[in-house]
DNA sequence: GTGCATTGCTTGCACTTTGCAAGTGATGTG
DNA sequence: CACATCACTTGCAAAGTGCAAGCAATGCAC
């Protein structure tokens, strides 16, 4: 795997950065499977809705822990089951991927529950300082 | 190809919905050459540092046209030349590249210009309405 | 403690997307 | 009219993705 965090780049562009990490179609959909439903299982999100495949699944919830932004452990009361998190690095692609469901809002019909798209738009901030609260205290400090 | 306009998503979540549509690791960087760089052709696009491939260039274009994200119409004084211009739809995504841009910052090492970073952290909106300012009066409007 | 179910993966394989190099047609230029 | 430029298109190898099956570790019922 290319060793993206030590630096080398397509560019030095902090958007083509971003894109570099998150840019493909299932990252962003772990991370809000983790902070907006608040799963916390591999099989949760296996059975989240879009259907990924379980290899993907595997190997991106790998690319998230080494890259800092959830952490994984094995739960103490079952053995089997890991448990993932958001860090602070995690929680902070909040405003993005709430930037990212106004757009579509505006533009595409979906199925979010309106009172929440409303929300959303009225006080993003609050919105996004409201699922924060949700993992502060339980977070994997550096 | 899948005509994703007419609403056969993976899921109705409008996060899934927006990375169906830009979810790879080329589709904003077009968005940002358009709106931060100023780029109008296919030939700056192709040069503008991160190397993109020309079909995949050709095919984004395409996509992006299709969305109704950006519109591309033959230059008056050389009939060779195709200029690009993004949509309203297209603008509204400013939001979204400015908070992963803003991301990056904080975590990873980058290249921008310090004082563009700190003006888009402080004010954000005034830095979209400033880039947007450029494109209002000769967008293409339904 | 033996059998069976569950969890979180890994493997194999077909299919799709991407990356790279070369080529093409329409247009502009000297 | 020859040559350059622009915006692609094509062919092909490599990488990534999707699907089904399999598997080790652990938990649970009896």
């Amino acid at each position: 795997m290319k060793s993206e965090s030590s630096g080398d780049w397509r560019s030095q562009c902090p958007l083509n950065i971003a894109l570099e990490l998150l840019g493909d179609r299932w990252t962003l959909l772990i991370l809000r499977d983790l902070m907006f439903k608040k799963f916390t299982t591999y099989k949760e999100f296996q059975n989240s809705g879009e259907g990924i495949a379980t290899n993907i699944l595997a190997d991106r919830l790998k690319k998230l822990v080494e890259l800092g932004l959830i952490t994984g452990e094995r739960s103490e009361a079952d053995a089997r089951v890991m448990t993932y998190q958001p860090t602070e690095k995690g929680l902070d692609l909040l405003p993005t991927m709430v930037e990212l469901m106004i757009w579509t809002d505006k533009y595409e019909k979906h199925a979010a529950p309106p009172h929440i798209m409303k929300q959303m738009k009225r006080d993003p901030q609050q919105l996004i300082a409201a699922v924060r609260e949700q993992f502060t205290g339980k977070l994997n400090r550096k």
